[in-house]
RNA sequence: GGGCCCGUAGUUUAGCGGCUAUAACGUCUCGUUCACAGCGAGAAGGUCGCCAGUUCGAAUCUGGCCGGGCCCACCA
């Protein structure tokens, strides 16, 4: 059927996302073709998504549609990322209780309420963004929108907890930890953030055991008890006499050594520095490489303990004070000024981060650093470059990973502890526990006893979201559909997550499965506002997809997408100006569609040598877009659909052959008429096809309207038959180009008559065709090109 | 401070050893050509960040510098 409309508008979009909305694309299971699973990334709920969200995702939405028209059963299943601190932090702002002072059962309460508030509307771009997931359902179902926070996730994460725990994979133990005092809680090194702050940096002066006076600079004094240590540069010349002497802390008069130690830095200070336990990093660190017992001077509530003394009992800022005034009466001042410096913050609470021992569960992961190391190298990343932050993250390991925090809304860790043997009891995995507030369904196996206390601590949400490929497969579900189907075929995700979630996932899952979990890895780089800033809800420049798909659609947020930029190489501006633009090609193809409705469809027959051009133009494409497209590569074929449809099809090609086509004054056989209208359906019909994972509305509606067809239900071209272009492209549009431009200079219609013109001899073959569209007298061949007016 | 990435037209970009350096958006000129005025035909616009080097030849390779981004580290 002929295109009526004129052009492509948004409004046709609504009834389309509608309906795939409602009769989504189902997953099947026991459906034949390969399998193509998608472990997407689950958006957190507590807020709608954001531009940088629905690109990616219409990206990913690009690679399902594709592989599907390739012959796959693709399995894209959204999820919900509804666990963790996001959720406490809006609750206490919410209800302004902090969780840390509610009985649990309330705090969980609270978490709750919030989420029923957040329901789908925060992922609602992504339908109208056309996202082809399988389900719009939440459900617990293969290709369902599943939640982290489900009965059945929970049960899975637990479980894989209790799998771990027996093989030897994952201990307890007392170690030094960030923690936020505020918070209460034990905080990853991902959940700190640095502020500038001011603070007093004072020289102090000690004394060696030797008599002779030194000066240390430190902006912790407070921490003098838990000094272990003075080191200085191994290349300091000023301290070298210093070695195997000791230094007498101030105030408290303990002996320490002096050590020479590349840790310390010549220029930073006086070149000597105090190792406490525990200022920072590098004093963990030491303390770790020293194997010295740290005497940790701060309580979880973020006073001072019997360490420091007479301090105890003060608060930090002000044991600090209290020393300074101490110190300063011994005269043992020498300098004091302010510096701004950078202080490591808890990102929730903005507390100081202190460095405290707890007892947490780790992960372990420095014994396997290398066969992680070879996954690294093995799993298959696009693009390439993006594998050395996998890389360097693994290199720079120093500890297991810490997956216990003393939070709410998270998994519970599913662990009893016996009373009387202190043995760590675990329930049969399957379910999902709440330890803290159900009694245990075993006994301890050591010593019977019934009388087990619940863990109340939580998961890391990374422990959590580090087995989404696991889920979604059906491991522990369905044993023979996840043995099939392992590798997980893609895992898409941002490259500021490759050390928390891509690294996690691929530790975790060798721990449970002994494989690389993953075939292909897409890392994407960032939508950015259009001042090249990163989006962020602190600086107020996120960019709302709802406002622009409003205004301009989703097709042509989909082809902005598309052409904007390779988004695995790097970050792309999201530019209102862009996204617009993006439109007039819908226009442009909507309406090169209604051109070539207007005609019947000609039958197969030969070719007139203009067609075989034509068809052979775009078995280029053919071939491009399935080589690309197969490496998660839309960018370089959209621009190259996207010059075709312009350039080579509308301009060239259909103005040479819309006179054959027509044929309205009889100037040329059926037959050759013929050969234009069946080149002119095989045209559209296959470049509907290429673009149909780009711009799945309009080509849908197109190939509707002329073939009465579901698009994506048809198999993606390939290239089946040769042609035999019997001239140059460049040629015929550097020809084309120099007659229309003649004309112009000249002021008068294309259409006015050439009277001679000598055309490059490789047109000949296509002399009647020129003839007719620039009107012609006579033509003759020769290496100059001429014409006459 | 360390690592990675990036500097090409007003903007976004292609090219990654060899034709006069791509194209799109924007700007300007002309045009009511029967698919499209949300269009067409053209034009202007660039010392390919800077400086050296390798080479017959460098936007492209190497080194340094300058500028931008991201990640990590930095409580002396």
């Amino acid at each position: 059927m002929p295109i009526e409309d004129k052009r492509w508008t948004k409004e046709k979009e609504e009834s389309l996302a509608k309906q795939w909305r409602t009769s989504p694309y189902p997953f099947d299971k026991k459906n034949e073709k390969p399998l193509f699973s998608v472990d997407t990334p689950p958006p957190y709920v507590n807020a709608p998504v954001h531009m940088g969200h629905v690109t990616t995702y219409i990206i990913m939405d690009m690679i399902a549609r594709f592989k599907r028209m390739t012959g796959h059963n693709v399995l894209f299943p959204l999820g919900l990322d509804r666990n963790g601190l996001p959720i406490e932090v809006a609750a206490e702002k919410k209800f302004k209780k902090k969780l840390t002072e509610v009985p649990r059962e309330e705090a969980i309460e609270m978490c709750k309420k919030i989420l029923e508030e957040s329901s789908l509307a925060s992922v609602e771009s992504f339908a109208r963004a056309g996202i082809s997931f399988n389900s719009w359902k939440i459900g617990t179902n293969p290709g369902e929108i599943y939640l982290t926070d489900s009965d059945d996730y929970r049960a899975l994460t637990q479980g894989t907890f209790i799998d771990m725990w027996k093989k030897g994979l994952i201990y307890e133990d007392v170690r030094t930890n960030n923690y936020c005092p505020g918070c209460q809680t034990t905080i990853a090194d991902s959940e700190i953030e640095y502020e500038d702050k001011p603070t007093i940096f004072t020289d102090i002066q000690w004394e060696t055991d030797t008599g002779e006076k030194i000066v240390i600079g430190t902006t912790r004094p407070e921490l003098l008890c838990s000094c272990e240590a003075v080191l200085y540069h191994p290349n300091d010349q000023r301290y070298k006499h210093l070695e195997g002497k000791n230094a007498i802390t101030p105030i408290y008069g303990r002996k320490v050594k002096i050590m020479a130690h590349p840790l310390a830095e010549m220029d930073k200070g006086t070149g000597l520095v105090m190792m406490c336990a525990f200022g920072d990093y590098t004093d963990i660190r030491f303390f770790r490489e020293q194997k010295l017992t740290p005497k940790i001077a701060i309580n979880k509530d973020g006073t001072l303990n019997q360490h420091a003394g007479k301090y105890e009992g003060k608060r930090i800022y002000a044991g600090r004070k209290a020393i300074l005034e101490d110190l300063k009466e011994a005269g043992l001042i020498v300098e004091q000024r302010q510096i701004q410096h950078r202080t490591p913050v808890c990102d929730r609470s903005k507390d100081d981060v202190e460095f405290i021992e707890l007892p947490e569960f780790y992960v372990k992961q420095l014994e396997f650093k290398d066969t992680l190391r070879s996954i690294a190298e093995s799993v298959s990343i696009h693009a390439e470059p993006s594998r050395q932050i996998l890389l360097d993250w693994i290199d720079s390991i120093a500890i297991d990973w810490p997956i216990s925090r003393r939070r709410f809304y998270a998994t519970e860790v599913p662990v009893w502890h016996c009373t009387k043997c202190k043995e760590i009891v675990l329930p049969p995995k399957g379910k999902y526990y709440q330890p803290w507030k159900e009694k245990s369904p075993v006994p301890c196996p050591k010593c019977q006893s019934t009388d087990l206390k619940g863990e109340e601590r939580v998961f890391d949400t990374w422990f959590d979201s580090s087995i989404s490929p696991l889920y979604i497969l059906q491991y522990e579900k369905d044993d023979k559909f996840f043995r099939n189907n392992i590798p997980c075929s893609l895992r898409p995700q941002g490259k500021e997550i490759v050390r928390t979630w891509l690294y996690y996932t691929l530790l975790k899952c060798f721990h449970l499965t002994n494989k690389t979990i993953f075939k292909d890895v897409w890392i994407h780089y960032h939508v950015v506002d259009d001042n090249g800033k990163k989006m962020s809800k602190s600086v107020g420049n996120i960019i709302d997809p709802q406002k622009l798909l409003d205004d301009h659609g989703a097709e042509s947020l989909r082809l902005w997408a598309a052409t904007e930029g390779d988004l695995s190489k790097g970050d792309i501006r999201c530019s209102d100006e862009r996204i617009k633009g993006a439109g007039k090609t819908l226009t442009k193809l909507w309406n090169v569609a209604r051109f070539v409705s207007s005609f019947p469809e000609g039958k197969e027959g030969n070719l007139e040598p203009l067609d075989e051009w034509i068809l052979d133009e775009l078995n280029t494409l053919i071939a491009l877009a399935n080589e690309k497209y197969a490496h998660y590569d839309f960018f370089t074929p959209a621009l190259a659909l996207r010059h075709f449809v312009w350039e080579t099809f509308a301009s060239h090609y259909l103005e040479l052959a819309k006179n054959r086509a027509y044929n309205n004054e009889d100037l040329y056989t059926d037959e050759e008429a013929n050969s234009a209208r069946y080149t002119l359906h095989t045209v559209l019909s296959r470049l509907t096809r290429l673009f149909a994972p780009i711009l799945p509305m309009v080509t849908y509606e197109i190939v509707k309207a002329t073939e009465n067809k579901d698009v994506h239900q048809e198999a993606f071209p390939k290239v089946e038959r040769t042609y035999q272009p019997p001239f140059k492209t460049e040629e015929l549009m550097e020809t084309n180009g120099a007659i229309w431009k003649a004309k112009q200079d000249k002021g008068i219609s294309l259409k006015a008559e050439v009277k001679k013109a000598t055309l490059p001899k490789s047109l000949q073959v296509i002399e009647k065709d020129i003839k007719h569209t620039h009107t012609i007298g006579d033509i003759t061949y020769g290496d100059t090109f001429a014409i006459t007016l």
